[in-house]
DNA sequence: AAACTATATTGCAATATTACTATATAGTTT
DNA sequence: AAACTATATAGTAATATTGCAATATAGTTT
């Protein structure tokens, strides 16, 4: 048997970063981030067929799994790429399929 | 306005494969098959805290997205990741990635 | 202070995911 | 053919996700 209990921090990290690109609209939002390195929330809902709440909520999401970050002026939010989790998750990713 | 009606094939593809890869028994799953090239689902399940049809579950959950196959062997079916999306997963990534 | 702007949050409904137990399937061995 | 083995599927429950319209927030301009 000898059952693991739990996941390793690698296994549960990367799973994390995917589910948060799990949906083409969050795709979309951080391959405009990445071109544009920042813009507002309007930028990117006036590109997508998806009311401004909802996309709200997927840069929530994406906030939450530290792929973005927001810097606050008012009465816009500009975003852009968190580098540093971005690094981050850049090498689990070729770490886990170059093995 | 000129709101997109719909999502690129890569972004949707992408987002195909970071749904997949969003649960950390899926993670482990592959890095599993990673590594042992291929094998039986009882040996996975052996290995997760999960009961066999959770993991059943999530072996259709890959197969579904295309990263693995299974051949039958009765009573064993041995399972290995599909070479062809696997490199296409790893090639969609690393272009997100680099640009 | 009232109106305005950009964004977030709430409340709701529909659907999807995760996990389990119990049962079914399909091929093998006795 | 009956028992066995490995795996899949059905049925079910709890929880999560997705999306929207309506409303709230916070700062700015008139």
């Amino acid at each position: 048997m000898s059952k693991s209990l739990t996941y390793t921090d690698k296994e549960e990290k990367l799973a994390q970063y995917s589910k948060a690109l799990g949906h083409p609209a969050r795709i979309f939002i951080l391959n405009f981030l990445e071109k544009q390195c920042s813009c507002f929330a309007g930028d990117i809902s006036s590109q997508l067929p998806i009311a401004n709440s909802t996309v709200s909520q997927h840069l929530t999401a994406l906030k939450e799994a530290g792929l973005i970050q927001g810097t606050i002026n008012p009465p816009t939010i500009k975003y852009c790429i968190n580098k540093t989790n971005w690094e981050e998750a850049k090498t689990l990713y070729r770490e886990f399929f170059e093995v």
